[in-house]
DNA sequence: AGAAGTACGCACCTTGAGGTAAGCTATCGC
DNA sequence: GCGATAGCTTACCTCAAGGTGCGTACTTCT
């Protein structure tokens, strides 16, 4: 999607925050219990190593995760969810029963 | 964006009928009430009438809005918005105040 | 010795949404 | 006759998100 004039609203905005291919699934998983870069890895099957650390950066810098760097070897990284990110998860739920809500009735039209 | 897969949840189809560009302020004027083509061209400076057509038929076909064609000439055609574009609206509104809770947050931080 | 795991960075390529510009049918005003 | 208005369609171009593949520094397993 291509959004970047604001469009009257709040919307854009949390689309800015939401919008990547892997970003609500992050969300969600981090909204569980804390993971570790290669978990996050194994739990997205089919995402690039690459774009996976650009989602989570930029979900840190929304203030959406925090990620804490362990000072170790082998390098230990772990993504934990922010109160932020838990509302913005919320928000995500009411329009994701919306898209289940959609789905029962593009069957139903099918159907007829 | 470019989302395909199913995030398990049903976030993307939500974001599948919404995710256009001009979509969410479509949405928005038609919740306000009925209008001809020519008028959502203005309300929406910047817009194509290429991509415009594209996703009013797009919001149709999902059955946010209703398209009702009048057979004189010049042509005329008004949108309306359907129940089920009012509640996609009311979960969009929500994620909308997300949107402006996290734009204070960031100007917040920025003064930080 | 060699392979594998960790958490990335960099260069290049593909893809599709959206933008641009033109055309089309028909009527009305000057 | 010329342009404007209405509601589109068609062909072409752009551009950034995302994908692919390789490199890296260090260690542990086999």
């Amino acid at each position: 999607m291509r959004r970047k004039e604001p469009d009257s609203c709040g919307f854009a905005a949390a689309l800015q925050a939401i919008g990547g291919k892997w970003k609500t699934s992050l969300l969600w998983e981090l909204h569980l219990r804390p993971y570790r870069f290669a978990e996050l890895r194994r739990l997205l099957p089919g995402v690039s190593e690459k774009v996976l650390t650009q989602q989570l950066r930029q979900m840190e810098a929304d203030g959406l995760i925090r990620r804490r760097a362990y000072d170790e070897v082998p390098p230990r990284v772990e993504y934990s969810i922010t109160p932020l990110g838990f509302s913005l998860n919320d928000a995500v739920t009411v329009m994701s029963a919306w898209g289940k809500h959609h789905e029962t009735w593009k069957s139903q039209r099918k159907a007829a």
